[in-house]
DNA sequence: ATTATCTATAGATCTATAGATAATGC
DNA sequence: ATTATCTATAGATCTATAGATAATGC
């Protein structure tokens, strides 16, 4: 029998020993990865994967054990990528000479730049997370990697920061970047579209919130940066 | 044949004339409210809300033209008790003598409770909502009559609010306090639970970065309500 | 000889309906 | 007589497998 990837013999991926195999494989995750963020979750099924793959539902079950294993995978490759992206931007070296409010700023627009590439795929991930332990620990992994290394950065800036608890001020402002972030691109993803702000305007504005809070003096001017 | 409800005939729910059409229905409606919540949407088969209302399925299809129609009434049924719990809410002659922060920190108490019910009941209903632009529109309006009032009534305080532009901040602090909210209840509900914070602990601090903001002044005293 | 692919289909759902049976109320 | 309920089942999926056929590489 050819050989098997991952520990557990219940989420095995076959990786194989002629060359067209790894191709259609890799085929196969693209064609789900697709159709995931077309249509969702339930609504895919493993023979529009194949039929997207151009190849037959058999193949589909002689490179994947089941269909949990092939989405598992898909939003696994997922997490690499994204966990590869988070790490490099939390690198010190690229934040040498910014100041609290420059990294705010950036990680804002990170975070939106990011959130909007491939939203329904991203849901669609966390929907199979959702009822799978292993990409759960894997996300969240990911998200404590991107918190502690902001966090990391604003601590080591604290001397700009006049709140009387400052370790405490900048949990608070991470939450607060995140949390708006995230409805924000949550909201435009749904049908719950009441902002009718530009994202410059909700920028600026929630750097006005956090900086004012954190008692940074003087107030940077965030319209000429 | 017996009466209908909606005005569509896409969407009929039978009126009936019997006694225990109407307890029927009841149990029916209630079944699937409760199978909605436990298990959602996917998860939900017609055979399951028949079983567990002590009805067969044909029964079921006597009273709700299809699935679509009998989810749909369950969801109405939860907006319409939304709406009247926002309408109370926010009536003008509750809130005499109370001051922005009062408001603030009573919506944020009011917000966190009333997520905190039924909480998979509600996201089963955004689901469905998502397929159904009716749900959609009484979902909205129901959003906009809670934000317009917290609105007024912010806005009918302005002299306390110290920023250059209290429509503005005031726009800003309602998007800042949803926000928030709604992140804390759906990481709660979610396998992304990184806040240890208690709840007291959450909207006090809060309440100190949106007064900051407002520039209210003097900055109340939130540990002695 | 081994590995990869395809075809065909079993078996498990689930939605919706047809038609028989039981209860209600004029 | 009309309305409500139940039983049984058709028809549409969808997952997963068995077994035949084709391609690969030692």
């Amino acid at each position: 029998m050819s050989g098997r990837d991952r520990t557990s013999d219940l989420r095995w991926v076959r990786s194989g020993q002629q060359s067209r195999s790894q191709k259609t494989q890799e085929k196969l995750l693209e064609a789900a990865a697709e159709l995931l963020g077309d249509k969702g979750v339930e609504a895919t099924s493993v023979a529009d994967v194949a039929t997207r793959a151009n190849c037959s539902v058999g193949s589909v079950y002689h490179h994947f054990r089941d269909k949990q294993t092939l989405l598992y995978a898909v939003f696994d490759r997922m997490c690499e990528e994204l966990r590869a992206t988070t790490e490099a931007a939390i690198a010190p070296e690229r934040w040498e000479g910014a100041s609290v409010a420059d990294i705010m700023r950036d990680y804002v627009t990170f975070a939106l730049e990011t959130g909007r590439d491939r939203p329904k795929f991203k849901r669609a991930g966390y929907a199979v997370a959702q009822n799978d332990v292993a990409l759960q620990e894997r996300l969240l992994e990911i998200y404590r990697v991107l918190h502690d290394g902001i966090n990391g950065l604003l601590r080591s800036r604290s001397n700009e920061i006049g709140h009387p608890d400052p370790e405490l001020a900048i949990e608070f402002v991470q939450q607060q970047l995140s949390s708006m972030v995230r409805t924000r691109l949550e909201d435009e993803a749904s049908f719950m579209k009441m902002s009718a702000r530009s994202d410059a305007e909700f920028v600026h504005e929630l750097l006005v919130s956090v900086c004012t809070y954190l008692q940074i003096d003087p107030l940077p001017d965030f319209d000429n940066p």
